[in-house]
DNA sequence: TCTCTCTAGGTAAACGTTTACTTAATTATA
DNA sequence: TATAATTAAGTAAACGTTTACCTAGAGAGA
């Protein structure tokens, strides 16, 4: 049998209420004696407080529901951590729910984490999907996302980041580096992300008194599979382009791998430039010259908003726009 | 105001139970007309059975805890998703805690996954420890262990990989194919893994005629940068090898990265190979030949053991041992 | 001495469910 | 027709806490 605060307070000859307050560090008004005493039989016997008793009462679980693609996406990984440690400050724990961005996950991970009463969500999405569950809208506790907004619902907070600017400062140092022709690998363009980089890249082109040329950008997914898919085409199309300025790193991954088996050299040949800096960019060759995302931020800064909203609710939270920074690495000249 | 059961129950003229009954498909014996009536309800009024409430009568939260050291180490964001989707398989859902192997930080979570109650522990480490927390013993609930023991703990469940065949395999496949003095840079021996790959790497080296030459082997750590500085240390020490065996793919890619830096080339002079087979070995150059370890299977494999040992305690488990898988790619000829 | 204010703690309701047991009505069986 | 069995519910305790409110006694001030 497991040993409850009734037993230690039996034991300790006096109230629940007062082992509660003790236990809670609510003991302005118990004597030292008493309160000795109680700490004593609590190590004693281990007494574990059983929190979904308080929760009952508090209407607070302490644990907040992270609702990611996949944390097996290198992208995800460093958001997830930064949550965990900032709500472990805090005393939250956090459950971690992997949507595949599949609407039926996502409708069922939400419904499962109404129910177990989390305190609070946040919603990080790779984007490749626009809309979402009504179960969302629906949703009485606050939703920070992080990466994207969710259309027809006003999250509680958003994070992002500036990808417009991010997009800008790479394209543009490609260009003072010399590259003219520069090919856009982009991602999906349902995602705002993908879009914003977009748009970067063509205020950069132009701003440097470079024509925007459409058959010089292509949409695709945020996989190396598509990076080298994308080259592979640009290549048999005769497409004649001396730069690469790719949707995320993992298609800068595949898109030089693709060069590579091509014989030309990177970044001689062609420079190339991802976006989000994930590790592996340090370890393919050449290194990946890349913007890099703040992602472990991002998840961090989201816990925080989160948590400050769940004490209190009331308070409006002013959206967050990370900065990128470009990270000159070896794959441009 | 969140409604209730006892909303429900009111409003469809009911009691209580009657609604438990139908939320929880106990309704056996419910006319038809009720059960529409009360599922009508719930569906207009959006009720969603707070699963604490349960939890207080049924001891059970159906949640789960998961320990590892670090969800931004490329090993284990696969065997979180394989316990992930085997929870929510059972409908479980689990907890996130990222311990750094700290013991102040284990025994921290610890302490809140009993309080939370969760139904049972999944423990990972990268095995730079041996210790485990007194906390950890104390447990009421099941615990299963992947990829190692726990000190002076009986777990209910153990998942490991063979990683002594494993090594075995992989360094024999080098022998084969002509390499002769294979320098092992190896992880801490500390761990079991690690130790047991070692072993390997002896019995294939003596099964096949060659003498162990301890000079050829290195202890360090399972990061990049220690297989970066294992081979600039061998090459500045004059050591003669021809091939490389790594502790895991982290050590194989710096290992690989120092070769690179000094001219050699791999495989032709010296072939490299790894342990783990995490996506990035097949993204550095040489695409990275490593003997893969089934990270998803062990965590949905550990999520299986620990469900189902959370629904029948009594039962006893046979621990898993796991086939590792010789993956033959470009850093051996 | 009387009243007031602290101090140290106790009382008991409440949180939202589940479930063992009970009950009333209906149907089947002999 | 009398009884047994089945169906369709309802009753109320229990789960382990927290907390608003209460109380008894001690000391202080007049």
């Amino acid at each position: 049998m497991k040993i409850t605060i009734k037993d230690i307070a039996k034991m300790a000859d006096v109230s629940t209420a007062t082992v509660s307050k003790i236990v809670n560090h609510k003991d302005q008004n118990i004597s030292q004696a008493t309160r000795q005493k109680v700490l004593d039989l609590i190590e004693i016997h281990n007494y574990v407080p059983n929190r979904v008793a308080s929760s009952m009462i508090t209407k607070k679980t302490n644990s907040i529901g992270l609702i990611i693609p996949d944390i097996t996406n290198p992208f995800f990984p460093e958001v997830a951590r930064g949550v965990e440690d900032y709500a472990k400050l805090e005393g939250y724990h956090v459950i971690l729910c992997n949507s595949d961005n599949d609407l039926d996950k996502e409708v069922s991970y939400i419904g499962m984490l109404q129910e177990k009463m989390v305190d609070g969500i946040i919603f990080t999405s790779s984007s490749l999907r626009n809309k979402v569950s009504k179960e969302f809208l629906r949703l009485q506790i606050p939703v920070i996302t992080v990466d994207r907004d969710i259309t027809g619902m006003r999250a509680q907070g958003k994070i992002t980041v500036d990808n417009t600017t991010g997009a800008y400062q790479g394209v543009s140092y490609m260009i003072e580096r010399g590259y003219k022709r520069i090919l856009h690998l982009g991602g999906p363009m349902t995602s705002k992300p993908a879009l914003d980089r977009f748009e970067g890249y063509k205020t950069a082109l132009d701003d440097h008194g470079i024509k925007y040329d459409e058959k010089l950008f292509f949409e695709g997914n945020y996989n190396a599979q598509w990076g080298y898919e994308g080259v592979a085409q640009a290549i048999t199309n005769n497409l004649e382009f001396d730069g690469i300025f790719c949707g995320n790193d993992m298609i800068a991954i595949g898109a030089i791998k693709a060069l590579n088996e091509k014989g030309i050299s990177v970044p001689e040949n062609i420079g190339v430039i991802g976006f989000d800096d994930i590790y592996m960019a340090t370890v393919v060759t050449p290194n990946l010259t890349t913007v890099r995302q703040p992602n472990y931020r991002m998840g961090y800064k989201a816990a925080e908003m989160l948590i400050e909203l769940i004490k209190h609710p009331e308070r409006k939270m002013k959206d967050v726009v990370l900065k990128t920074k470009l990270v000159i690495r070896e794959s441009t000249k």
